[in-house]
DNA sequence: CTGAAAACCAAAAACGTTTTTGGTTTCAAT
DNA sequence: ATTGAAACCAAAAACGTTTTTGGTTTTCAG
């Protein structure tokens, strides 16, 4: 089947068609000085014996890996982070049709983060680099541009001046809130992603202006930071029980905070839904699926990673000015909020 | 910052130290002949410098990558496998403590996975292969064997002259379908997912021994092969309907048939825990969290990932019998299976 | 027919390591 | 003291490409 046991390398193909090396390898990687029928009798040799090229030696000789590492965060939840997991569809189907690979590495924790970005430069094993989880200032940023190191983030940081794609989360915190504004509710929470995260602060920004819109005086004690490991949403919500006046909405800035949010208020017998509305903003998978369902947002992922392929694909051939790219969500409206009613107010 | 904007090789840390090059990559790389206080000094010296191996170079000498690749397949739902995903966690783990880097590509489909395979290992981008997904003969295995290239696959084949690890499908089905029976049930139908995967077999085989077994006779009107695709769990399920007997008890070989079954009678009025039975097979995060909670098994991947790690490591370092680990999966009871009564028989 | 540009191609250098080869020193045992 | 082994180290080869350099042929306008 395969005929031959020994590596066949170019020189192979060379010498197998008369040809130089040098002339193969330009026959190969597409350059025009080389006569389209020579072309063709190198390719098609090269098919013949089987000949594809180191991939370390391609990379050695002429820099380039032709490859783009992503970086998913492995935080929260068990494993990988399926937010990023989900943008992996797109970059991948854009990066592919330019002959680009995409890898993927995880990152066990914030050190290993930058860490893993300064390797993967350091010792030249992609072109470019995409990550997210992008925080008001930020490290690793700092890092690649001083490096002048191609890279996309999925979100900002505060001085916005490299290449991003990000949910516009001001607008889902501003249309979360003013909904929930508009179905009566005036004690709204907001239960927060971790605000080292700049989208939190997006998402803050949208609640509190809705509120400010709408003549509402913004409570600080009812706007509680949640993380997954520590203080979860169902902690938060524990807390917010404890306040003077229960609030009668709640505004989660991420549906897995607004899922442990109702469990725990399920378990006070808190009816969500009837007794108290909540808002996610993510439209994980489980939202569809829990009882009542989860009114949240959908965000366009793979349109998203798609976009982002592309910015990587336009620095790598040279574009200098940064890309940047905000995207809407839906409203995907359940079960989960509903009009005030008096008698919320009066409870717990 | 960076004190030094041109790249810092092998060479500078040499001279730097009035050592030979190749003294202080024996330093480096760990060899014995090099005198402890030498080496100290040239670890030292690289990391003041700020020197980083070059991946190509290193590469490109020495054969070896230090990269391990997963390819995930990503069939059915929307993005990469969860299943495989969760499989990552104790893969990584195992494999960064010897300093191997865990890199993940996705297959699209079927086409692809072989192709990738084949890349892989031709363009010498790794030194071991990881995989699921097997088929009773698996093309990629055969590919691998023939090449001698290090792979350790999460499935079997139909020679299992591989290493690999596998959760004991046969027992699922086995201790899935006499648990229906000793519920009562007679009318056991499984939907079972696609048969060109090993496992499926293996579920069918666990299936039919437990009704033989237990003097019941095997219908194969009752068994369905199901994709996520084409027909579902919930196509299946209407299949059964139409059928002269409904069976009174469904096992899945997979939990998102299961799901899908159990939505599809729902709209018919089937109630799923009281007017049928329902056993799932794998656990997913959904499966705790529909109401009622499916019944199913739980399988350790995080502690299969690790043993797939260590296998691969010994593997690479010389160990030439294959090893092979079988691991049980775990009944966790919650509400959609229920003893028979008469009342379901005679219904629909 | 002539000369210059364009097209084509071969030889050799270069990429930055690791590995091989072989030589020198050190040290313990004779 | 002498010797052989072990420890240590330097120089150079090797890895398999791509890129550079420069030379030859072809083409085409004048």
């Amino acid at each position: 089947m395969n005929q031959s046991v020994k590596k066949v390398g170019i020189r192979e193909v060379a010498s197998h068609l008369g040809l130089s090396v040098s002339t193969v390898s330009r026959a190969l990687n597409g350059y025009n000085d080389v006569n389209p029928s020579t072309r063709e009798r190198v390719e098609q040799t090269a098919v013949q014996l089987g000949y594809k090229a180191s991939y370390a030696a391609a990379n050695l000789r002429s820099k380039q890996t032709r490859n783009i590492t992503f970086m998913v965060s492995k935080p929260w939840t068990k494993f990988v982070d399926p937010f990023f997991l989900s943008l992996l569809d797109g970059v991948e189907l854009v990066l592919r049709a330019q002959g680009y690979d995409l890898q993927i590495v995880m990152a066990r924790d914030y050190e290993k983060e930058i860490e893993t970005i300064q390797d993967a430069v350091e010792s030249n094993r992609c072109d470019g680099i995409l990550f997210g989880r992008t925080r008001p200032q930020d490290e690793r940023i700092e890092f690649l541009e001083d490096r002048k190191f191609p890279f996309v983030t999925v979100g900002r940081t505060l001085k916005d001046e490299h290449s991003w794609v990000d949910v516009d989360h001001v607008d889902i915190g501003y249309r979360a809130t003013e909904r929930l504004i508009q179905l009566g509710h005036r004690h709204i929470a907001h239960l927060v992603t971790p605000l080292r995260y700049t989208y939190s602060h997006h998402a803050q920004q949208g609640y509190r202006q809705a509120l400010a819109d709408h003549g509402i005086p913004h409570d600080p004690a009812l706007e509680v930071e949640c993380y997954l490991s520590r203080k979860t949403g169902g902690d938060a919500a524990r807390e917010l029980l404890s306040l003077g006046q229960m609030p009668t909405a709640l505004y989660c800035s991420n549906d897995m905070i607004a899922l442990s949010a109702i469990e725990a208020l399920r378990r006070f017998n808190i009816q969500v839904g009837k007794d108290i509305a909540v808002i996610g903003s993510d439209d994980m998978p489980l939202a569809a699926y829990v009882d009542p369902g989860l009114t949240t947002f959908r965000q366009d992922l793979d349109g998203m990673g798609m976009r982002m392929g592309q910015m990587m694909l336009s620095m790598l051939s040279g574009a200098s000015e940064p890309q940047q790219q905000k995207v809407k969500a839906e409203l995907i409206v359940r079960g989960t909020d509903m009009p005030y009613s008096r008698k919320n107010g009066d409870e717990a």
